[in-house]
DNA sequence: CTTGACATCTAAAACGTTTTAGATTATATT
DNA sequence: AATATAATCTAAAACGTTTTAGATGTCAAG
């Protein structure tokens, strides 16, 4: 079927280590029998076997991303796709493979466990990263390369890249007190979720900053996802005394959120202001445009598979933890509050 | 390291091919030496190594998909997502891998000669077809397992899956006459490209059933993305004698669409009519909610998917080829033509 | 002419699994 | 007691590559 080595072997009368050797460019095989060989290699259409080249080097290019249970759902967010591009092309780029699977025991760690004993990829890439997070453990306990994108609670002693949420969401805040707001509404992401839990921690602390009492009645913790954020602006909307802007802690949450203000006939930007966070492509496209804190999703999907890449490969790396500086993204859906 | 079969044997006092018989449940393997192999190899945590067993057994439990070059651009569209996570989904259960890369040769099929010639996969799904597509003769002359997701112009003996895009835009302009329009603009993708072309079929065609002339001028070829969408409506809203309906052959075009007749103060669903194709999330959710033709993006993930892992262990296949009826999704975005 | 050094090549082993063909032992049959 | 049968196991080979250790031949230096 396959061109393999022995067929060379025999067309030049060689071994097949030879055969090996040269086409490896060993300093040992003379430069007549190197060409000579290529050029066969070449002709025949030859092309190594991962399986025997893999089984021999005890090593396999690929590396690993595997989704959540949960994540079914998030995969429907632009910012994950986003992201999985940058990991894609930076991976293709280095000459690795993606693996992708999805997790489908209970137990977190089953998966991971499961392709480390098999020896089927090299590394993994850990992405919505839980303020507890088993994963974590696992793999640092064994020993086996990976790069988290978000941090954990406790020693983030390992490779990571993440925003400064916190950051992004104090921004956020600081924006729309500056507007004249002083009564804001928090929709949020799951908090066991680092990530959430910091643009969390950034509303309180954007708050306080501010001077700004913390409210707890005008937090809503939700799910990911846009139906969820129309029904906590629904939650919140109908307060009697409602806020007056809604921080949400990503764009689909902020555009389910706009949509329900638009169906109590409120316009969004005017009577009531909404933000979100990401940046997804669509949130420039919403109407009205939506004021969000910009995320490189598909730079910072490149980042954490190059750091991957490089710890596989031991090379050197200039810093283990990166975190990156958001920027707020002012549009239409947040102005100054009306007069009331 | 990792625990071998050698392990086990030495552990139990048994060979190494005792042990890989027992597990995999042969008979000729006395049951106390099986139950004994199978709590030693549990105990120790025993993975078999996946590269030594694929290139004994000649094949991967692994299939691809392979990112065209221009692809990084569609990677955006929510659309992929969703069908991305189906393939994901189905692939796991199957309890096979995915592998995703990139194109990054010039030579389309560059990167599929190279992955079955080094059996790194056992099959292939092949997205977005275009008419002339290099890449299913190739898979098609070595007899490698593929399924694709759209058709190609001649001879499509081959496993696919496919919506009639034909059929939903011409529901879609069935919908816009009914409305009273008369004069329709359309935006389309590429229309190299199998499924775009059909779409764009799908509006001659309508347009005739509906006994309305055809303009080449109200045709506008755009890529897939909003920004196109907006520059493309721009054009047409700017004619002397613009469209009252605009028909986009996706949503992303629909949404830049819509921006766009925004931007120039228009009330989209009153002063002019934009629909999109696909459905994605965001589409009902969009402002006004796009009118659109719905496709079960994840489903039809799952069903590429299912078949080609059939195909590949020549499981006994219903229909080679699904051609999925789509279905009109009214929403505000259209609306009768305003009286001029 | 011998020795050592070098250039070029290869035999053998290894990676860890599965398959094939056959060995061994126990049991049943004549 | 000899032989067939079945049950259980294993040695050896195979998958295709790379690595290790060493073989072979050539040439120059002594």
């Amino acid at each position: 079927m396959s061109v393999t080595l022995k067929d060379i072997a025999e067309r030049v009368g060689k071994s097949v280590p030879t055969v090996s050797r040269a086409l490896a460019g060993f300093e040992d095989i003379s430069p007549k029998t190197r060409q000579e060989v290529q050029r066969v290699a070449r002709e025949m259409g030859y092309e190594p076997n991962i399986s025997a080249r893999n089984l021999q080097k005890q090593r396999t290019d690929t590396i690993a991303l595997i989704l959540p249970t949960t994540t079914k759902l998030r995969f429907s967010d632009p910012f994950f796709s986003e992201f999985l591009s940058g990991i894609v092309e930076q991976t293709t780029e280095y000459g690795f493979t993606l693996n992708i699977s999805a997790n489908t025991s209970d137990n977190q760690n089953e998966a991971y466990l499961k392709q480390i004993r098999s020896r089927r990829v090299d590394g993994f890439i850990i992405m919505r990263t839980q303020r507890q997070d088993q994963r974590i453990d696992l793999l640092r306990d064994r020993g086996t390369p990976f790069v988290a994108f978000g941090r954990i609670e406790g020693d983030n002693d390992f490779h990571l890249v993440d925003d400064d949420d916190t950051e992004g969401v104090r921004q956020v805040v600081d924006h729309l007190v500056s507007l004249g707001h002083t009564r804001l509404g928090y929709i949020s992401e799951p908090t066991n979720f680092t990530k959430s839990y910091n643009r969390f921690l950034g509303f309180r602390e954007g708050l306080e900053a501010n001077n700004l009492p913390y409210d707890p009645e005008l937090v809503i913790e939700s799910n990911f996802r846009q139906r969820s954020g129309q029904l906590a602006a629904c939650q919140l909307l109908e307060m009697s005394h409602p806020p007056t802007a809604i921080v949400s802690s990503n764009d689909l949450l902020a555009l389910g959120a706009m949509n329900e203000a638009q169906a109590c006939g409120l316009v969004v930007g005017r009577d009531v202001s909404i933000t979100g966070f990401d940046d997804i492509l669509l949130a420039e496209y919403a109407n009205p445009p939506l004021t969000t804190v910009h995320q490189p999703a598909q730079q910072l999907g490149m980042m954490v598979a190059e750091m991957l890449l490089k710890v596989i490969r031991k090379e050197p790396i200039d810093k283990k933890q990166v975190i990156l500086k958001p920027s707020l993204v002012i549009r239409q859906s947040s102005g100054a509050p009306t007069a009331t």
